[in-house]
DNA sequence: CTGAAAGCGCTAACAC
DNA sequence: GTGTTAGCGCTTTCAG
C-alpha cells in the first residue's frame, strides 16, 4: 500500500484551521463558517489530499464497501448483476469487493467471514451450497447485513427471489396452448434454488391445464455441459417431444444443433424456449424465445434492501421480495401442428 | 460495519499474555514459546476473534486488497480473467475490488482515484480510453503497484500483454495457406489496443505472403452489434469473400446466420474464424476456429509481476510481458477450393 | 462555530 | 521471548 504523504493534519495546517473543523469540510458536516470550508477545499486541492480509507472505516466503523459472494461472474447472469449493483452503489461512494463461491462450499463459508473481517457495511450472497448445514449457518449467523439472492435458505435474512416458478408456468402455458404436450425440459443437475423452482413451475403449468406432466425432464451434469448428445436421443427416440425449454448456455446451443442434425426444423418441428436471455437466443434464425430477467430492476431492489439493512440495523424484521421474470415467445415457438404456409393473401 | 465486540486485547487478557504476543501469534511471527502460541490460538477460536481489517491497513500500510478496473466484467474474457486472478491472490490472503470502466474516461479516472484512496496493495487496469490525456496521466502517476492488462499505454507501468499480432497472422496465414485470398476482418470500432493489433496482425499476414490486403475490414458500432446485415452485403457482394475472422460475440452469431441465411455452407462455402472462443464456437456444427487466450496463464503473469511490484516497489524499472495466444482451426476451416470427398480408401 | 484531545484496533519498535 | 507503548489518520465528543 502506497503511502499518501499527505494529512489531514497537512489540510488543517495548510488552510489554518484545526484537524476538528478540516475533518468537518470533508465530511459535509454543517456546522463551517463558509470562509472555513473554503479555505480547507483550497488546500485540499492544493495538496491533492485523499483521505485514508482505512483510518476513516477504523474510526467510523463503516468501510463503505460491500461484499458480493456471487456462484461465478463467468455466468453471464452474475456478470450483468453486478454490473447493475456496482452502478447504484457507486453512486453512494461504495464500492464492491468480489468474490466467486465456485460452488464450493468451504470457499463460501470462508469468503463470508472474510468479509465479515474486513468490517464489509454489508454483503450480497448467492451460495451455489444453500443446503449445506456450514453455509447456511454462516449466512444465518453473520452479524453483517446481508441479501441473499435468489436462495431459498430461511435463515432470516433479507432475501431477493427470482419469479422462476411464475415465468416458467407461463412459458409452458403458452407452449401448451400451442398444442404441444410432449414438452421437454433440460437443466442443470443441481441443488440449487433456480433449478428446484423452474422444475416446480414446469409441473405446475401442466398440473393447471389438467395434463400429466410428461417424463421429460433431463439433467445435465454440469452448467456448461453441451447436452447436444442427450438431446439427440431424446429427439430420436419415440415420442419425440415437439418442444423444449433448455437453460440458455451451451446446453441451448447443443439442443439446437442436436435438432438441425436430425432434420428437425425450428419451429416447425420443435419449439424452443431458452431460460435466460443470451446473444446467441437474440441473433439465431428464428430468434429463440426466453424467460429472462431484468438485472437493472433485480439490481434496484437488492440495493433498497440492502440500504435499509445498514440504515436499520438487525430490529427491522427480515424482508424477501419476489422479481418477475419476463416470458418472451419470439419465433421459435409456433403451434405443434405447423398450418400450412399460406398464399400471400395481399 | 458490524462492531465486532472483541478485539486483541481481549484476546490477550483470556490468554494471560500482553497484546505484543498475541500480535506475533496472528502474524506468525517467529518469537513466540509454542505455549504461547497455543494459549493465543485457544483464546482465539473461544473468542470467535477475527482481526480488525482496517486496524491492520492502518497500522501495516498494507490492505491485502487489489483493485481490478476492466472495462465490463460482462464481457467473459474478463470475467474468465477475473476468476483466474482472484484465485491466485485468494491463496495469498487478498482480496480484489472489482469496477467496471464501461469505456466511460471519467469513471476511470474516478475508480483509479480511489483504488489509491483506498489503500489498494495493487491495481491491475484495463481502460477503455488508453489514449485520452487523462487516463493516460491517472494511470502513469499512480504511486500504487500497477499492471496494465492489454493496453498500449507506455506509461512506465508493469503491462501484460496478448500477442494479437501473432495470433492473427497465424489464423490469416492459415487461410491463406488454405487458399483463401478474399479474407474478411470483422471488429468491433474501437480505438483499442486489441482491435488496433488484430488489425496490424491481419495486414502483415498477407504482407508476409506477398499478397494485396483486401479491402474487407468491416467496423461495427458496438462490441456486441450483430453484424448480420453487414456481413450479408457483403456476402451477396461481387467477389464475396470465402473466409470471414470475426469477434467472438454477438458478431460471430450474426456472421454466421448471414452466411447460413445465403445457402452458404460452413466451411464448404466460406470459412470462418473467430476472435475469442466460446460456447458458441465450441458446440457449433462444425465447429468454428478459434484465436484464444489462456486465461490461467494470462492471470499467472499478471499475478507474478504484481507481488514483483508489490515487494520491489517503484524503484524496479517496469517489466512488459506478451502472453501468446493460441490459433485452433477447427473444422469451420477449409481449403478454398473444396475438394471431392474421396470414397473410403481402407 | 471551532479547537483540543481521546481513542478506533492494531503493529512494530524497544526495553527488558 | 515477552511486555510496554507510541502512534497509523481519522472522527467525534466536549469545552469554549
Amino acid at each position: 500500500m502506497a503511502r499518501s504523504a499527505v494529512s489531514i493534519r497537512d489540510v488543517a495546517a495548510l488552510a489554518g484551521v484545526s484537524v476538528g473543523s478540516a475533518s468537518r469540510v470533508i465530511n459535509g458536516a454543517g456546522n463551517v463558517t463558509p470562509a472555513t470550508r473554503e479555505a480547507v477545499e483550497r488546500a485540499i486541492r492544493t495538496l491533492d489530499y485523499r483521505p485514508n480509507h482505512a483510518a476513516q472505516t477504523l474510526r467510523s466503523r463503516s468501510s463503505k464497501t460491500i461484499g458480493c459472494l456471487f456462484t461465478d461472474v463467468v455466468n453471464p447472469l452474475y456478470a450483468m448483476l453486478f454490473r447493475a449493483i456496482e452502478e447504484r452503489f457507486r453512486a453512494e461512494g461504495y464500492m464492491l469487493l468480489l468474490a466467486n463461491g465456485l460452488n464450493d462450499p468451504a470457499r463460501e463459508v470462508e469468503t463470508i467471514r472474510m468479509f465479515e473481517g474486513r468490517g464489509m457495511d454489508g454483503m450480497i450472497v448467492a451460495p451455489g451450497n444453500e443446503r449445506l448445514a456450514a453455509v447456511v449457518r454462516a449466512v444465518r449467523d453473520s452479524p453483517v447485513p446481508m441479501v441473499v439472492l435468489d436462495r431459498d435458505m430461511d435463515v432470516g435474512q433479507d432475501t431477493v427471489l427470482f419469479d422462476h416458478v411464475g415465468a416458467m408456468r407461463e412459458a409452458v402455458a403458452h407452449l401448451l396452448a400451442l398444442g404441444h404436450r410432449r414438452i421437454a425440459l433440460v437443466l442443470w443437475k443441481t441443488p440449487s434454488r433456480p433449478v428446484r423452482r423452474r422444475v416446480e413451475g414446469f409441473r405446475r403449468a401442466f398440473r393447471d391445464a389438467g395434463l400429466p406432466v410428461p417424463d421429460l425432464i433431463l439433467y445435465e451434469p454440469t452448467s456448461t455441459s453441451p447436452s447436444f448428445d442427450d438431446v439427440e436421443r431424446l429427439l430420436c427416440g419415440p415420442d419425440r417431444p415437439t418442444a423444449i425449454v433448455v437453460h440458455g448456455t451451451q446446453m441451448l446451443i447443443g439442443a439446437v444443433q442436436a435438432a438441425l442434425a436430425n432434420g428437425l426444423r425450428i419451429p416447425q418441428d420443435v419449439s424452443i424456449v431458452a431460460i435466460g436471455d443470451t446473444d446467441f437466443a437474440r441473433t439465431h434464425l428464428p430468434p429463440i424465445g426466453v424467460v429472462s430477467l431484468d438485472a437493472a430492476r433485480a439490481a434496484e431492489r437488492v440495493v433498497a434492501l440492502m440500504t435499509r439493512r445498514i440504515a436499520a440495523g438487525r430490529d427491522e424484521p427480515p424482508l424477501t421480495e419476489t422479481i418477475p421474470l419476463t416470458f418472451e415467445p419470439r419465433g421459435s415457438c409456433a403451434p405443434v401442428a405447423p398450418v400450412v404456409r399460406p398464399a400471400s393473401r395481399a
